[in-house]
DNA sequence: AGCCTGCTGTCAGATAGTGGCAGCAGCGAT
DNA sequence: ATCGCTGCTGCCACTATCTGACAGCAGGCT
């Protein structure tokens, strides 16, 4: 990858965007194709043109969010991206996510100029049937409570047939082929657990906020699972 | 005024962005301390890089209005389904389509108010393994196919082991859970023809533009398959 | 102390940027 | 139609900017 200076800047400045934590400067230099020496010119320029990036020693570098530097407009595989995104939650989600899918991609649209808008009225990915396996389980219901940190109460019937009345912690949602699955602490068994959606025969909220943070919850049960982490 | 290219070309977005009526080149060059010729290299490169400039003989440029992404308002419900999407497409889709939905994931997040931001950051929907079945062919190169209705040609093994090379107008690609399916009408059929990515030996992109438009090929093929419309 | 990381200086060679000129094309006014 | 204004591209030689490598210092974390 050998691009002029004046675009990689951009480029750069695209990249620290999608890091959230600090990246190294070996890590900069390596994505925009450059030696560690020029990156550190490079965020120099754009630290001198006004770019508010943070550099800590042992850390690496920070963007500081909610300034806006060019480019900011959409490219077309980034349009293409959130149409199919959006389709394939509005095809495999509970309905309120799912229109939440299209009203967010309808907001996008209306921002848009419009060769860009018309990018997303045409695009032709397309998403393939969904396996949806319903259960009674008012997704939108568990979602809010993951939200905002509520204990549940399930009633659910394991793999055995057994059925079951818990209080849970929940805190992830993971969405696969034909099933989905609540990812939580369950205080009867005092571990992880999952539980998958099509087997609750009810689901109940709480007002009650369970004493840990979701984050740190998922964290917890991603190193039991092995999971590295990213999302 | 003599600054590096690089950081001349953001002035020039901002001089750009401060004039509302056209204004001509030889004025731009003036003020950036350029010369004509010049100028005209450096709207280029902002065009390139996806400046929505506009030139017009005898009049002038203008900066079209929505360069820049205005602060957005989003439900939480949006922002999950907006996450919970890109997620799926970066596991799923292709490393080019997977990278761009990070990319526009991250403008989004940008102009976000910072509780909104906070969201993007803790959602915790999560996306299973994608179970990808990865061929020779280059995603990315049939989805620009696609865009710009150009014509293809595959060489394909079709299922019965036979293999074939044929000339295709691609007009839509179909993920599924393992498979990515290419439709396209055949020259060599005269038909409509679905094609799995991972059975393609090889796909080479021709310059030549199919005679018809996609929009109209999709229609038309959900048409015979009896699917009523929508994407 | 040791490791990782940010940051700066220097230098010679590679690269890209630059201006000037010439020419074509589209738009509006005369 | 003609003219003037403007956008846009090709070409070419000159220049300066950019680049990588090495070397060294500073600050935070374990």
């Amino acid at each position: 990858m050998t691009i002029a200076r004046s675009e990689r800047l951009l480029v750069l400045l695209q990249v620290l965007r999608r890091y959230r934590q600090p990246v190294s400067g070996a890590r900069l230099a390596a994505e925009t194709g450059v030696s560690l020496r020029t990156l550190y010119r490079d965020i120099a320029s754009l630290q001198a043109q006004g770019a508010f990036i943070e550099g800590e020693a042992g850390l690496g570098y920070v963007l500081n969010p909610g300034f806006m530097l060019p480019p900011m407009m959409f490219s077309e595989e980034e349009i293409e991206a959130l149409v199919l995104g959006s389709r394939w939650v509005a095809k495999t989600a509970d309905p309120r996510l799912a229109a939440g899918a299209v009203d967010a991609l309808a907001k996008i649209a209306t921002v848009l100029p419009p060769d860009l808008r018309q990018e997303v009225d045409t695009s032709t990915l397309l998403v393939g049937p969904a396996k949806r396996q319903e259960g009674r389980a008012d997704l939108g219901l568990i979602r809010k409570a993951i939200r905002a940190e509520r204990i549940l109460e399930l009633a659910y019937e394991d793999d055995k047939g057994t059925l079951t009345t818990r209080r849970v912690w929940p805190f992830a949602l993971g969405f696969f082929d034909s099933v989905r699955v609540l990812v939580a602490w369950c205080e009867l068994r005092q571990d992880f657990r999952h539980f998958r959606t099509d087997r609750m025969i009810s689901v109940t909220s709480t007002e009650q906020r369970y004493p840990r943070r979701r984050q740190v919850l998922l964290k917890e049960w991603r190193e039991t699972q092995g999971i590295p982490n990213g999302p």
